[in-house]
Formats: C-alpha cells, sequence, structure tokens
RNA sequence: GGAUGGGUUCCCGAGCGGCCAAAGGGAGCAGACUGUAAAUCUGCCGUCACAGACUUCGAUGGUUCGAAUCCAUCCCCAUCCA
C-alpha cells in the first residue's frame, strides 16, 4: 500500500485540490510540503500531534517537510473557529513561544542535511513593506471572495477585525514564498485551513501561472463532535512539564469507547492490516485497545521508558497493587513539625484550586489517603506520613503523592 | 461622526432599587451505577477564619437607609446611516 492508499485507509485525508496529482506527487516523494503551526502557546499539543505524525509519514515516504513556525502570522491570528479576537500576543512571547517548539519538534521529527527544515515566516513576513505588498499581492485577492469564506463567514455577525482578516492573506504569500524560495509544492493543515490554503495555492497561479497543491486532515473530533486533546478546556500539552506522561497517558486510557478505533487508525504508526485486525475484537477488549492506545502515543511523545512507567503506574493505581512509584507527585517544603492540614496539602499538591473547593471535594466524600477516606476537613497529616510519602487520591481517576523534600 | 441596542459570575443568558452571590442552560467537579467508557440519577459549582463574614454584575464618580438595577462621565461591542 503506497502512503496516499494507507492516509486515505486511516481516514486522515479531508480534502484536496487536486487528487490524481497529489497522489502521484507524494506517493513517489515528490511532494516538499510544508504545515503551519501556529506559536500562541510555549509548548505544542495534543492536537498539533497529529499534523507532527503526518509530517513523518510523508518523509517515511521520501518526501521534504517543511515545519513553519508562525513567528510572523502570530502577530495576526487567525480567527478561523473564534467567535472572538485572539489576545494579541507580544514579540518576545512569539520568539520564545516559537523556541519551545523548535525544540518539541526536533525531539520528534529528523531535521539537518536533505531532512525535514524548519523555517520561521517571521523572517520574511516581518520586514514586508505595506505598500509594497498591497501591490505586489493585493490586486490577487476578491474581498468579495473573501468574505464569502466559511472562516470568515462565521463572524460576520460578531465583528471581525482589519486585522484578522489580513491572516488569510500572510498565510497565502506563505505559500507564495515557500514556493519561491524554498520550492515547496504543497501545504498540509487542519481542514478548519482550506479556505486559507486556497489562498496561498490561488496567488501562486495568479501570480506564477504555476499549479501548487493543498491537502487537509481530518479534524480529530470526539463522537459528539467536540475537537479532541483538551481536558475541560485545557489543553493536552506535549511538554511533560505542563502535562505529565502519565496525565498523557491517562488523557488516551480515557477516551470514548466510540472513538479508541478512530484514534489508533488516525494517530498510531501500527500497520493497517493490525488495526483492521483490531476492529473485530470482541468488544469485552475495549480496555485493551485503550491501553495499546495510550501506550503508543506516549512513547511517541515522551520515548518508550515514560510510556512503560506510565502504563505501570496506571495500572498499579487502577487494578491494584504493583509499583505505582511513578504517579505524579509533589515535594513539600516549610511542612510544620505538627504536620500539615489537609486542605492545605491539597492545595500544594494543587489537587484543589481554592481553599474553599478542597473543603466542598472532602465534603463530598472525594478525598482519601493512602486508600481511607478523609470526612474531617480538620484532619492533618503528620510530618512522619508525610516523610514517607502519602498517596492523595481525589475523585476516581487523579492520584498524587506528597512527600517532604529529603 | 450620527442613530439605536448592548457590556452580568468559565461560556450562553435572565434579572432592571431591598426577597441577589444573582434564575435557567452548557461546561466542570464530587457521589451512586460501571469497565479508569458512555448514558442516567443525586449533590456541588465567587472567596475566606465556611451554620458567619467578605468581594463581585465594563470603568470611575454620584443619588439613596439600601444599587447588577437610577443618574453622570468614560471605555468597549453590535446594527443601521455617513
Amino acid at each position: 500500500m503506497q502512503i496516499y492508499e494507507e492516509l486515505q485507509a486511516r481516514g486522515l485525508i479531508a480534502q484536496v485540490t487536486d487528487e490524481p496529482q497529489i497522489r502521484d506527487l507524494i506517493n513517489n516523494g515528490g511532494a516538499k510540503f510544508y504545515i503551519g503551526f501556529d506559536c500562541t502557546a510555549d509548548s505544542l499539543t495534543a492536537g498539533h500531534f497529529m499534523a507532527l505524525t503526518l509530517m513523518k509519514r510523508l518523509q517515511m515516504a521520501g518526501n521534504k517537510p517543511v515545519a513553519l513556525i508562525g513567528g510572523g502570522t502570530t502577530m495576526i491570528g487567525d480567527p478561523t473557529g473564534r467567535t472572538d479576537m485572539r489576545k494579541m500576543l507580544t514579540k518576545e512571547d512569539i520568539e520564545h513561544n516559537a523556541l519551545c517548539f523548535k525544540k518539541q519538534m526536533e525531539r520528534f521529527i529528523e531535521f539537518g542535511e536533505g531532512k525535514a527544515e524548519m523555517v520561521n515566516n517571521a523572517d520574511w513576513l516581518l520586514p514586508l513593506n505595506y505598500i509594497d505588498l498591497l501591490r505586489e499581492v493585493g490586486p490577487h485577492f476578491s474581498v468579495n471572495n473573501m468574505l464569502r469564506a466559511e472562516c470568515y463567514k462565521q463572524r460576520m455577525e460578531k465583528g471581525l477585525s482589519f486585522l484578522e482578516f489580513n491572516y488569510m492573506i500572510m498565510q497565502s504569500y506563505d505559500f507564495y514564498y515557500l514556493y519561491q524560495n524554498h520550492g515547496c509544492n504543497m501545504q498540509f493543515g487542519g481542514d478548519d485551513q482550506w479556505s486559507n490554503m486556497l489562498g496561498g495555492t490561488e496567488l501562486i497561479r495568479r501570480k506564477l501561472g504555476k499549479d501548487a497543491f493543498a491537502m487537509t486532515i481530518t479534524l480529530l473530533t470526539d463522537s459528539q463532535g467536540k475537537k479532541m486533546g483538551k481536558t475541560a478546556g485545557n489543553a493536552v500539552w506535549l511538554d511533560p512539564n505542563k502535562t505529565s506522561p502519565f496525565e498523557f497517558y491517562q488523557y488516551w486510557r480515557n477516551v470514548n469507547d466510540a472513538d479508541v478505533m478512530k484514534c489508533i487508525r488516525m494517530l498510531t504508526f501500527l500497520p493497517i492490516e493490525e488495526i483492521e485486525a483490531m476492529e473485530l475484537w470482541d468488544s469485552s477488549r475495549i480496555n485493551e485497545k485503550k491501553e495499546l492506545l495510550a501506550y503508543e502515543l506516549t512513547k511517541m511523545v515522551h520515548g518508550e521508558e515514560e510510556a512503560s512507567k506510565a502504563q505501570t503506574a496506571a495500572r498499579a493505581l487502577f487494578a491494584g497493587g504493583g509499583d505505582d512509584s511513578n504517579m505524579p507527585s509533589t515535594e513539600l517544603e516549610n511542612v510544620p513539625a505538627d504536620g500539615m492540614n489537609i486542605i492545605d496539602l491539597m492545595l500544594a499538591c494543587k489537587l484543589a484550586a481554592s481553599r474553599s473547593e478542597a473543603r466542598r471535594l472532602i465534603q463530598q466524600g472525594g478525598v482519601s489517603i493512602d486508600g481511607e477516606k478523609v470526612s474531617d476537613t480538620y484532619r492533618t497529616v503528620s510530618r512522619e506520613a508525610l516523610a514517607d510519602g502519602v498517596k492523595l487520591r481525589k475523585g476516581k481517576k487523579i492520584f498524587h503523592r506528597a512527600i517532604l523534600k529529603a
């Protein structure tokens, strides 16, 4: 099976500009493609993960990936899928974020001579001169058409600033620039980027009379149609300091039954045949699939060792027994001689955002220490117990070890 | 620049002088049930020294015994006109 067919089989392809040509191009390793990443935060998220795996898949098939860091476009802010304007980030923030992205990607994809390239659109967008740019690309964009684009339509009622309106033009310019200066002939992106990407192929056709291609990836949504990769509105980060490998593992371990196979198909590198076989598994093996998914993804992002640790810890905590030394933990300093109040302890371990919340949790019976339910909000944990480490549990799934700093 | 309608707790959205920490829904959290799933049911859902107190309803000032609710100024948003 060739790469294009594989991507299809995995359900990754959403839209393409010219199917026969793109099939031909990537199956023969003839594509030099780019994917843009807006650096609105200082870490990549599970949402970016699929784009990274796609780059890897295509690279393995002999195509050349270009990772575009949006140091310039982030200055504008993509209005796609937003009902309000993004907070404007400072130049310093953006530079910092771009640097963080770079580090994370480097760990994941192979860069270097003849391998993947990394570019930052700040390099060519920032020096642009307004009038020159207007004269260069302005005549090729029809405002009428732009307004018809889905990404702006949604904003017509809520309001769209001129700043954001220009996002599409900047992204189009990127493609045009990369086509000319880096020989990029294709752009990939999330399906929500379709109109922005078409802007680029159009611009190249009009300015240069050449064909460039675009292909979008199906957005990973759960059975309820919501974007995956978020818990409680917070992103699942790839940075182990922001989302520990254990938490990362747990996120995937807990996906809905209905979404497991989709995730395995779209995100893992397991051979298609193996996945097809899994489809036929008895429904009683659903948890096996979830473990597999969680393990595979954690391995890719954090390495095999962390993945096994997370798996061992999870099994120990939920199935009982075994080694549970790998659960997330907090080292405590300044513990008074007569021990620490349970509420303070929970706060110190970030298991509750406020004392009220901690108190509530206890009153509702959601907290336990070393397997014993806490019902008294005045309960204190002795310094001696903390020296050995105590196992806190919040709700059903959150485990945390608190231990005195040596 | 003009006219009109708006800015309410994470989001949507009621409230329009005291009964308002503020209806309802969503999200979230906890409990029950389960399979570390979903659905369902129950409770919680501003903060704290938590049967009490304190701080919130775009901002600032004012009227009043008392304001999210009235007045003034300012900032922001939408719609129509230019």
